[in-house]
RNA sequence: GCCGUCGUAGCUCAGUCGGUAGAGCGUCCGCCUGUUAAGCGGAAGGUCAACGGUUCGAGCCCGUUCGACGGCGCCA
């Protein structure tokens, strides 16, 4: 048996081999038959000659659909009318598993397409996608290997967020209520004090009614944390991770990305150091454009477009205003306005892949913080203690899988960078 | 949450001025030994999203509801 990526290779020219997949196109001349049949690896069109194969196979080509499960033994040709340069000349053909007409064809709304994920994503660009997402993670989790970081699995069901509390799935704890984690934030800073370093790689849940392409109600959310690191030691860490989840991609899965338009020669190219830009400098540059923006309000998702449209690389901005960030990141001593934070953009106005920040050390800012935006002190109280015994200068970020994919992959929605996207107005399939 | 667009055959869509529901693809049947999401001939296939209203008459006009998609806000 060989993968249709081995056949394709042309060095079983003449000799016999065996194919397995999936009935991609099929079409009928009357005594000959083309099936074009696909496995993970690749395409590659099967001939089935009547009188060539036995009658029963020829019967069985003539009549299967797409999609129907196949074998087929024959001889590897070359033959310039083939798609790819080679075809199979069968000389058994075997349906293993037959299919109903697919519901998917050539004519596709956005809205079938999501109907019927859980075949859509049989398709060579779903496939391509997964394929970037698996070099991407392996590259990450080889590269905090390689640099003493410790892979830790926090918890899903949480008792407390990092973030805003009306953006929580709560759910049926037993006799109370719990929520689906938002953040594995707070436990890694947790494990850092035995640990030094530590990543996890886990599903988060926002239940933000966001509909944009940009969000997902659940998505992988990668986070380090680490003793000892600064905001600047915070952002070597980010540039460094994901030049490394780059170039794992551009090693392992070129072709997936020449398949979805992307130039694996640009994605190369990007490597330390990110251009740093602080959001004071953001905003002069976004009213300089023309953008109707003061000091003190967020970068939107224009505001990101605009100022990475035009970008190869990606660009982190520091030093965002207290009032637009959550209350664990630490003041920025040189302008108490602001924190020691840093957001990483995407080029080509893809946008934030990035949050992190160093944290915040003083108990008494935190409790100050807290009780300003009139949080009770209680579920915190864990957190606060982390201060108490032995606190340590530390950073650490999360960076949101799918729209990293989103961008290296050139994807316009970021539902097409997880198999089964959960969104706002979708939990099916 | 706000703004916008859409909902007609299995799929993608047309349907003019309000007057008996259309095409391509797919499916099924027939023909075809080099097709490239092949070609030719034939057939089947409809609660026009739902409900209400206007009208002699509504796919079309009005209202409500539901659903989907696109954009914004919020965020990874």
């Amino acid at each position: 048996m060989q993968s249709v990526k081995q056949v394709l290779s042309g060095e079983m020219l003449g000799k016999p081999v065996n194919v397995r997949g999936w009935v991609y196109r099929i079409r009928s001349s009357g005594s000959i038959i083309f099936a074009v049949v696909r496995d993970s690896s690749g395409i590659i069109q099967v001939t089935i000659k009547k009188g060539v194969v036995p009658e029963p196979d020829f019967e069985a080509a003539a009549s299967t659909g797409i999609e129907s499960s196949v074998t087929v033994e024959g001889t590897l040709a070359e033959d310039e009318r083939a798609p790819g340069g080679y075809e199979v000349r069968a000389i058994s053909f075997a349906v293993v598993g037959p299919s109903e007409p697919f519901p998917i064809t050539e004519y596709q709304s956005t809205e079938l397409l999501l109907d019927q994920r859980h075949l859509w994503i049989r398709s060579r660009e779903q496939t391509a996608v997964m394929k970037v997402k698996d070099s991407m993670l392996r590259g990450a989790r080889n590269w905090f290997h390689e640099n003493d970081y410790v892979e830790v699995t926090p918890p899903i069901i949480t008792g407390v967020s990092a973030e805003d509390s009306t953006t929580l799935f709560q759910l049926k704890y037993f006799d109370r209520f719990a929520y689906l984690s938002q953040s594995a934030q707070f436990y890694l800073e947790s494990l850092i004090y035995s640990c030094d370093r530590v990543w996890s790689l886990t599903p988060s849940f926002r239940a933000e009614k966001s509909k944009t392409p940009r969000h997902l109600t659940e998505f992988w959310n990668l986070e380090m944390e680490a003793a000892w690191v600064d905001n600047e030691g915070n952002m070597k860490v980010q540039e460094e991770l994901v030049s490394a989840m780059l170039r794992s991609v551009v090693e392992e899965r070129s072709p997936e990305l020449r398949l979805l338009g992307r130039d694996p020669a640009a994605l190369e190219k990007i490597a330390p150091p990110f251009e740093r830009m602080s959001y004071s400098e953001a905003m002069d540059e976004l009213q300089e454009k023309g953008c109707d923006v003061l000091w003190g309000s967020d970068l939107g998702a224009v505001e990101e477009r605009e100022l990475t449209m035009d970008k190869e690389h990606p660009v982190f901005i520091v030093n965002y205003p207290k009032e637009l960030k959550p209350f664990y990141m630490k003041e920025n001593p040189e302008d108490a306005r602001t924190y020691k934070n840093s957001d990483l953009l995407a080029p080509e106005g893809y946008g934030e892949i990035i949050g992190g920040s160093e944290r915040e050390t003083d108990n008494a800012l935190i409790i100050e913080r807290l009780k300003d935006v009139g949080e009770s002190l209680d579920k915190y109280q864990w957190y606060i203690d982390l201060r108490k015994y032995g606190s340590v200068p530390h950073s650490g970020f999360g960076l949101g899988m799918e729209r990293v994919v989103k961008w290296v992959c050139g994807l316009e929605h970021i539902r097409d960078a997880i198999p089964f996207p959960r969104t706002i107005a979708r939990v099916y399939p």
